[in-house]
DNA sequence: TGTCATTTTTAGGCGCGGCTAAAAAATAGG
DNA sequence: CCTATTTTTTAGCCGCGCCTAAAAATGACA
């Protein structure tokens, strides 16, 4: 009993909500899981006794379930196999961030540690992806440092700039390349209200001092 | 009912041995297929059936099975896909020749259509893999219209020049590594009883007038 | 604190793709 | 031509991962 596709994508939306609801030590509802999964409950409760028992999760039956360090790990690989091929369709081959998630969602489950490591170094090593999440390293460390917040959460009339969107859909993606918008990017008030209001919680942004001279970057 | 990973892998053995056996119209045993596929006679039974009720095979009982016209063609996809894998993975990533195989196996089951097209632009729509095998076009026309037998079959005494080398699982690559042969490789008598006469069968050659003042394209 | 709504788990079933063992068809040899 | 061997199919089983329906635990509120 090993790595599965289906055991892969448990525990990737495992880490992906306990991140959400704050670290790793959260506990993950079994109905969020079936919900990001787009699977029935009864299915998450069978499979998170799997991942127990492959102690890659701990489950407190009717409480929840949480990543172990084992199988944090893993999940870390998945993220950085995901955000590698990221960036290597939209940097190599030409995709729009919006249309690369689903693809990558297949490569992802690619199984070659040699093949991860020479894409990295193709793509020389980056260290975010294309809608600005970071690329866990092969160690499974973040190193990239910046504190963002979600543009839901910035004050009314203040501005931002937009450092990752958060978006598996792509549709707040492409709307804002509708609008010209890209990483880097600085939000106003009249921006903000141009964007549908449901979207703002996955645009993480830098507070930005209206005064300052700064340049506003240009949208990819 | 649609698309599998393992229905795939059937239509790409069914492909691949029938065209060793000589052609579109060649009935496949069930035993062939198993062997080729690692797996037992009665799995193939099932799948071949199910791939009848597709429309994708027909199935003559106890005789064998045989692609139909668009079973065919979906096999050529997997072939375009996996030979353009195996031409990334050693063009861009710098794989070995003898590394790609199963990686690409993996890859070849990738489901995007414009992936593959991105990605043989991206490799400037190569004609051959990096095994010298012809890589099928779009239309699953495969446009190489070199003519090549095998080492095996070469009169003893003659010389060839290595045009493809059909090696699944990479021995006969390795052992022509090292011995600095590669495609377009010139190889004499001398050559030959230095390879493992089991591996003939797998290099595939166009004869070679040794007067000839033609050169020797070097090993990769 | 008791009841009720919600969440989660358990029970049981289904399709897929593999297996073994047994039956049936094809082939080979006397 | 008939029997023995080989090949292939059928029958029946199992694990995975999904489902629905029912039971159990939790938690909220009177």
């Amino acid at each position: 009993m090993a790595k599965s596709t289906n055991r892969e994508d448990h525990l990737k939306a495992l880490y992906a909500l306990g991140e959400r609801k704050g670290g790793s030590d959260a506990w993950v509802a079994t109905n969020d899981l079936a919900a990001h999964l787009q699977v029935k409950a009864p299915s998450v409760s069978g499979m998170v006794q799997v991942l127990q028992e492959l102690g890659w999760a701990e489950h407190r039956p009717y409480h929840g379930a949480r990543l172990t360090p084992s199988g944090r790990s893993l999940a870390l690989s998945l993220v950085r196999k995901h955000r590698l091929w990221e960036t290597f369709l939209v940097q190599r081959l030409g995709f729009g961030w919006d249309e690369v998630h689903d693809i990558a969602e297949q490569l992802e489950h690619i199984d070659s540690v040699e093949l991860v490591q020479r894409l990295d170094a193709y793509l020389d090593h980056p260290e975010v992806d294309p809608h600005g999440e970071p690329i866990p390293n092969v160690h499974g460390d973040i190193l990239d440092k910046r504190v963002l917040m979600p543009l839901s959460e910035l004050p009314a009339g203040a501005w931002g700039q937009i450092g990752a969107v958060q978006d598996d859909q792509g549709q707040v993606l492409d709307q804002l390349q509708r609008n010209n918008l890209g990483l880097g990017s600085v939000i106003g008030p009249t921006e903000r209200t141009t964007l549908p209001a449901e979207g703002h919680q996955y645009i993480l942004v830098t507070p930005w001092e209206k005064a300052d001279a700064r340049p506003q970057t240009s949208a990819p």
